[in-house]
DNA sequence: ACGCGGTGGTTTCGTTATGCAACCAGAAGG
DNA sequence: CCTTCTGGTTGCATAACGAAACCACCGCGT
């Protein structure tokens, strides 16, 4: 037996989660977004076990999300940066931060929001737009399966 | 020993991922969006096992993703469809759909994608946007503990 | 009313992934 | 050198997962 995978699937969002679906790429993504670099550093934001956490760097890495580089303050160590490839999970984190601030929290709960660093102040919601500007739902769209490019 | 929860997280992004982080749920919400309702349905459009779908569906109702309803085509079983809560998973499919169509597919592999049902045209591409407008990236946003509301 | 196949699950059992703790090699620091 | 810290790997116990068998109930044909 073996976890089901999507690499075969038409579909690109079984895709994206078949590389980053399981339960702890996505926080690790969110704290290299946050600046986190080493391994100690992603060990202790997350609190996760040392080999899963190294399973997944690999992981990580062998996809392209994550490059391995000689350390930035001159230490023989590696460090641990997104590509540009990871750098574009961005609204995918902002996606799921907007979602879960609005539906998982009790009223009162202390929390963590996002926010421009330039005025301090709370994003603009993420809005699903046509190519013509119209706001979106899910009822006004369709999935159609197209021709290979080139 | 038990799988490690973030229920306690403040981080919203963490929260989300409690509840939908697992291989299976984003998948069962996609097909919702798309209009599967009915068990039998899921389980061949996603090749899993029944006892697994059996649990997620659960997990899913208990969260207040879905709800049970009675068929719409007046026979006695029950149909699953998102609630208000699941259809706001909306834009986290669309981001995944868009980086795993641009990222995880080699040139000449046939694929799926999602379209405007009204022109049949690609979406616009998902922005981050700060509350005046300017386009972000996750380097011009911070995280800050916010105070409970109310 | 009776039998049969389809739907919607649950149970059982073997395999895989996860979590914890112990261990270990190399780098830093003294 | 000797010690400590960083960055992992290894081994083991347990929980989650996956396939297939099993089961109850619905609906339909007769």
């Amino acid at each position: 037996m073996k976890r089901t995978s999507m690499e075969g699937a038409a579909c690109p969002v079984a895709r994206s989660l078949d590389v980053i679906g399981d339960w702890w790429s996505m926080l690790i993504i969110r704290d290299a977004q946050l600046g986190l670099r080493r391994f100690g550093e992603f060990q202790k934001s997350l609190g996760m076990a040392k080999n899963i956490l190294s399973q997944r760097l690999r992981h990580l890495v062998a996809h392209g999300i994550l490059e391995v580089q000689p350390a930035s303050d001159g230490s023989a160590w590696q460090e641990y940066v997104l590509t540009e490839k990871g750098q574009r999970l961005f609204p995918i984190l902002v996606a799921l931060g907007e979602w879960g601030r609005e539906h998982c929290f009790q009223e009162g709960e202390v929390r963590t929001e996002l926010r421009d660093k330039a005025h301090g102040l709370p994003l603009k919601p993420l809005e699903v737009r046509a190519a013509d500007g119209r706001l979106l739902t899910s009822q006004d769209t369709q999935v159609e399966r197209v021709p290979p490019e080139r």
